[in-house]
DNA sequence: GCGATTCGTTGACCTGGATCAATGCGCGGC
DNA sequence: GCCGCGCATTGATCCAGGTCAACGAATCGC
């Protein structure tokens, strides 16, 4: 089971690449470079789990044992404060790695928003790991490069931006969200809560809800139910949203 | 000349770790790996540079020609919104690689606090360079996903934490400042300005300066002068910043 | 069908930090 | 020595967004 399970998982070339963060990235093919031979002993570390929603797989602080591959489904990634503050630092979907830090206990805590597979493997076996596919170690740079570019943009938020320039962002990085480079849907859901994305943008769930109510009232979107957007005028968001993502 | 040069620079174990933000991370010695008569090829492609105080050495926006590796001092990495407004993302010293990211344009800018040194390789080598000395790539991944977990502290504080709590992080920050891990200084100085140090808190010259006041008031610092700073009270700092980093 | 619960919206009010403005303080040039 | 300039400090005022509170609107268990 576990060698057809982790081809298209591990080894697909599009699932790693948020397309939003790095509209330039050349995706590089790793399939190509592993045998079948090896993909059994490939997965025969890995093992395939499964969360609920809500859930929570990882938690910051804990002993750093494993190393994750998302395979479907969208988590939260968050730090918390010993007051119970809380900051999203992303929502990670298919293909995204987590775990990869050099430390002994992980950095940030992971919650299923909606259903979560994932393989996991030891992080003990991980040198081992990347030593065996020497394209898996290039592919892990190249997105921790791209996660490091989406991280600025992030602060540059955090640290700059209004609450209206934040939710044009937000909305523009989740319509163009599993999209090919460049592209963009105009109407999108979004799988997580209000709380959710005030966590991530750095605000409250009340100045989420109202900044939202102005931009529909303005006509730059619509908001067809909780979950639905719809972008109504792109460039007028481009424009709030400053600069280019 | 350049052998000498490349040696401690590229391949200082040392160097290229942020001690704070990586007290787990164990340095992988790299120059043990290449031979001698492989530095000649390497330094070969690396061009040193120095720039004086205040100039500006990389260019959000522009073609992301060149990868950098700093040797010496310290510059600020920042990005800019259209209206001006700054978010500096970091300081990088000695060590820090830079232009890391797959796209084709900068996502930042980098201007020189003190004098900078740097050594800058051409991108379009960086696939050969990688390839030939797969040890630095272990290396840059390592050096990746630490700056990941820095940025991520950053949001939790960009997004979450108040004034007094921003500067108690950051005067930590400061003076674990290439200190080995768990260790800290009493007593260090700001290399960067109140201007530099409200953008990267996300705060104004003015709330950063009558922040400190309040702090040295209570006597958990004194400021002795602009640039010089002492912590009488590290773990009522700590208590502040709230958690560890 | 109907409480109970959770999530979202809206309004009234408050406050931390921004903004505006004045003043102090090195430091380099001459 | 003194002027001019850039940086830092301090005070007065303002406001974007936080806080508190009330109220809809889905969803679920029974």
């Amino acid at each position: 089971m576990s060698a057809q399970l982790a081809r298209p998982h591990i080894l697909d070339p599009h699932g790693a690449l948020d397309p939003c963060a790095t509209c330039e990235a050349r995706p590089v093919s790793v399939c190509n470079a592993i045998a079948d031979t090896d993909l059994g002993r490939l997965a025969a570390i890995a093992v395939v789990t499964e969360t609920e929603p809500g859930q929570c797989f990882i938690d910051e602080g804990e002993p750093a044992n494993s190393f994750f591959n998302i395979t479907a489904g969208t988590a939260k990634l968050f730090k918390l404060l010993p007051d119970g503050r809380r900051q999203i630092t992303g929502f990670v979907g298919a293909g995204h790695f987590l775990g990869l830090a050099v430390s002994d206990t992980y950095a940030f805590s992971a919650e299923a928003i909606e259903r979560v597979r994932f393989c996991r493997f030891q992080r003990s076996k991980l040198r081992m790991l990347l030593d065996d596919f020497p394209l898996m170690e290039k592919r892990l740079l190249e997105v921790a490069a791209n996660e490091l570019v989406a991280a600025q943009e992030q602060m540059l938020l955090l640290g700059r931006k209004t609450a209206r320039e934040r939710l044009a962002s937000f909305l523009l990085l989740q319509s163009r969200q599993g999209m090919p480079c460049g592209h963009s849907r105009r109407r999108f859901s979004l799988p997580m809560t209000r709380s959710d994305i005030a966590d991530y943008l750095g605000l409250t769930i009340e100045t989420v809800s109202r900044t939202l109510t102005k931009l529909r009232s303005e006509g730059l979107i619509d908001v067809v139910s909780q979950a639905e957007i719809i972008v109504r005028n792109p460039s007028g968001l481009e424009g709030l949203a400053g600069g280019l993502c």
